[in-house]
RNA sequence: GUGACCGUAGCUCAGUUUGGUUAGAGCGCCGGGUUGUGGUCCCGGAGGUCGCGGGUUCGAAGCCCGUCGGUCACCCCA
């Protein structure tokens, strides 16, 4: 073995990749249904989209970005996330009124790997561009939710909180700062150094949260816009029939979020980064991004994640027929096949020419329902069919392949 | 960025304790047993620079150092 994948990257092969086809399957048939568009952005952008959008304090910006200079002297970074591509789009597009965007694609962190977190990593994402209504916030809590749902992630938790917004968020800090400094002496050393940088991070430290249940939090705080939104947002969440947790300790690590943040959580999941989805709602970024005010809300899940809730179950690659060749009937086989496929019957076969022997080991071990022969009897116009699971075999007429395949 | 544990066949692992001659098993893969018939069974085959580099030694998969990689946790977040 000469290379190998760059650390912290997965090949995703069968029949893992089956899982992930299935994913995404779902995925584009619930964005569907909830009238989200396809929106592809490039994989990279000018390192100032995240560099003023993530926002400079955050770790991400700060350590984990993979920056490079272009041939033509450009700063360019590989996406971390893609909330500020997509606001940078819409911006850049000129456009107004709502934006609805779904995608999912890899993302590049340069982080040290371990189960659930890798340096490149997929999201499934949806952007809600051009709303502040609470409507739009729970329906896209929902969209995730029923998803998740659909996909089988075990345990599922649904955890939402306000952080309050650009009115009242700076007077909780006053609060928070003032709370902690008189804590000093129980924060432990990042925490020290987040007081200064971003203190409601505080409250995630898994050292120190235990020690400080007494802290004030950001929903206390809320000014009356921000409790009427937060107050909507449940409420149409409890009439969509969406089961969740207000969670106040619940804080996010992108500067840009404001108002609604919510997780989707995989409580079963034994690794240590069992969350498995997050968002919230983002409406001043448009104006970090230097463009007009755009409100917005939306959320990314983890693929590789959820791949990992779902634990080792293999999953087929579906075949409804295997089409087995005879000495002298290649050609023969190949153009029936190709009949069969475009008539909608998945159907394979063998192009190495082995012997009949393999090739039904090999429709075994596909899992085909049934197999195909085509040999001495295709001169008068028939093959030999055979039912793989009971193994009972006829020889049928040409015409009726179709028809016996949709019986099996 | 910090720490712990681990690198032997495609996969899961034995062999390292006490260095000793040709490095093993199961599964998987390919072929044969039926020159047109799968799953079970039997037989055979392919496949390994023992992660890599250096050192100690008459001799290293095994001991020492370094390095790369993996896993998990901290941190961070999806």
């Amino acid at each position: 073995m000469t290379f190998r994948a760059p650390k912290g990257t997965d090949d995703i092969l069968p029949p893992v990749s089956r899982t992930w086809r299935r994913l995404l399957l779902t995925w584009e048939d619930w964005a569907a249904r909830y009238g989200y568009e396809l929106v592809l952005t490039p994989l990279f952008e000018a390192t100032e989209v995240f560099a003023r959008g993530t926002g400079e304090g955050t770790e991400v910006v700060q350590k984990q970005m993979y920056t490079f200079e272009d041939k033509g002297g450009r700063s360019l970074t590989l996406r971390p996330e893609g909330t500020p591509s997509v606001v940078r789009a819409f911006l850049e597009a000129g456009a107004d009124g709502i934006l609805k965007a779904a995608y999912w694609g890899p993302m590049f962190r340069y982080e040290r790997p371990q189960a659930g977190r890798r340096r490149q990593f997929y999201q499934i994402d949806v952007e809600y561009l051009g709303s502040r209504e609470a409507a739009a916030d729970a329906e896209v809590i929902e969209l995730g939710y029923r998803y998740l749902i659909d996909a089988s992630v075990p345990g599922l938790s649904v955890q939402i909180n306000s952080i309050g917004d650009r009115e009242c968020r700076p007077a909780y800090l006053e609060v928070l700062k003032e709370y902690l400094e008189s804590r000093r002496d129980v924060l432990c050393d990042d925490s020290l150094l987040r007081l200064t940088t971003n203190p409601m991070r505080v409250l995630d430290c898994k050292i120190c949260a235990p020690k400080l249940s007494d802290a004030p939090s950001p929903v206390d705080y809320l000014c009356d816009a921000c409790t009427t939104h937060y107050g909507e947002v449940r409420s149409i969440l409890r009439e969509l029939g969406v089961p969740f947790e207000a969670t106040p300790r619940l804080v996010r690590g992108l500067d840009y979020y404001e108002r609604t943040a919510f997780e989707y959580v995989a409580t079963d999941l034994k690794a240590a980064q069992n969350a498995v989805g997050g968002g919230g709602r983002y409406d001043g970024l448009a104006e970090l991004l230097g463009g007009r005010p755009v409100p917005g809300v939306g959320f990314a899940l983890g693929l590789d994640r959820i791949v990992l809730t779902l634990g080792d179950v293999e999953e087929p690659n579906p075949l409804d027929l295997y089409i087995i060749v005879t000495a002298g009937r290649r050609r023969e086989a190949l153009r029936f096949t190709s009949e069969l496929r475009r008539s909608g019957i998945r159907a394979d076969l063998d192009v190495e020419s082995r012997s009949v022997k393999a090739q039904f080991r090999a429709a075994d071990r596909r899992g085909a329902a049934g197999a195909l022969v085509i040999g001495d009897e295709w001169s008068e116009g028939r093959v030999v069919a055979k039912d793989l699971a009971s193994g009972h075999q006829e020889i049928i007429r040409i015409e009726e392949v179709e028809a016996w395949t949709r019986r099996l």
